[in-house]
DNA sequence: GGAGAAATGTAACGAAGTGTAACGGTCATT
DNA sequence: AATGACCGTTACACTTCGTTACATTTCTCC
């Protein structure tokens, strides 16, 4: 899945299953990442992390089943360059992929500010501000979807694609997750008036794109 | 260094040292973006930003030594519209500022308000108001028809051509579905007296030109 | 004129789309 | 274990809009 992840965003990916596999990956190509699970059969994780780390320059992204403090520490301790807690959202293992690649410098992809009818998007921080209001605090979820329409404000986009993009996943038949995503976005980010995000029959969500 | 670069980009740029220079600056040229240092002398950058957001539309990126949390989290609160932190990359500065003015020139544009017959179109809002009555609620088929006939004032639109603006398919032998909606729009815009939109027996509608 | 045909107006019905409250499962934290 | 955040599912209310049916208007032809 993460490939198919990165694969989408343009990246060229290969995958090992574990520690033997990816030494022979490693020698194949020369790649700039490396997105590391912990949890790995043969040699550990963190060992192979110590290893990469040591012995190579390649970025490390870690992955792992627990997110405190102590696991995030250990673990750039020893070399990863980031991490992230499983399980984790699709879109920001990309946000955190391209943020390790444009540091090395390889990647000319800055994920700036958006700001759209009076709110403020910041990728990096996963956080929105509005103008006026102040903060406004969003799931993990409903900042994804927020995000999504952002960059394309003014364009419909489909429950499918948004789907996709937030979940990585495909709709079953009746599945109405994106319109209750949808409800309780718009009940924080909303003020008085007509909707931010409208909805266009048979077609999907579109951020507005003037303020009224 | 700064200045160097954006000018190899081939945008005009003028410098200032501290905050006096830079109001002296702001008066001569009426700049699209401001590059901000948040450490200067005299008047400090958290304070000129915030100045600056109140006072002009214009677009702030604001440069900061440190990039954690807290700077970042402060920048956006007083108007920054971006933030890079030092030491920064050359080639991310020049993206960003481009993407700031590329932001900028999107949200410059006209919304192309349509007024006819007392009535106020935002294509952009999807709303309409009425002069004297004020806003009128319109599904979202009711709103294309409207828009439709309002960007043609005074010419006779067929059936067929707005069922292909409205619904992008053609008609059906005894297709009425466009009679129903006109129906349904003259009871949501019209005023007492005769029908803003007319019918022309064999030909289609047209939105009356002339109050009466 | 007047009868009939054709065009248009619109109420009413129903299928499909959408909004959202409520419930419950999962997971991390305490 | 208890708590709370998050989020998918479900259920129900409401909206939207095409279709149909019938009423009304307008035209044509005699």
């Amino acid at each position: 899945m993460v490939a198919a992840l990165l694969q989408r965003e343009g990246w060229t990916v290969a995958q090992a299953g574990d520690a033997v596999e990816m030494d022979r990956a490693l020698a194949d190509a020369q790649p700039d990442l490396v997105v590391l699970d912990i949890n790995l059969p043969g040699e550990d994780g963190l060992s192979i992390c110590r290893r990469l780390s040591a012995q190579t320059d390649i970025s490390i992204l870690m992955l792992t089943a627990r997110s405190d403090d102590l696991d995030r520490i250990i673990g750039l301790e020893i070399g990863a360059d980031d991490y992230l807690g499983k399980p984790f959202n699709p879109r920001e293992l990309v946000a955190r992929v391209r943020a390790l690649l444009r540091r090395r410098g390889r990647q000319a992809a800055p994920t700036g500010l958006i700001t759209v009818i009076g709110l403020t998007i910041d990728p990096g921080a996963r956080t929105v501000r509005d103008e006026d209001r102040g903060p406004i605090k969003l799931s993990g979820a409903e900042f994804d979807l927020l995000w999504t329409l952002a960059e394309a404000p003014g364009r419909v986009l489909s429950r499918d694609f948004l789907l996709d993009r937030i979940h990585g996943r495909t709709a079953h038949p009746f599945d109405r997750s994106i319109d209750v995503l949808v409800s309780r976005l718009r009940k924080k980010i909303d003020r008085g008036g007509p909707s931010l995000i409208e909805s266009v029959r048979n077609a999907g969500y579109v951020l507005r794109v003037s303020r009224t």
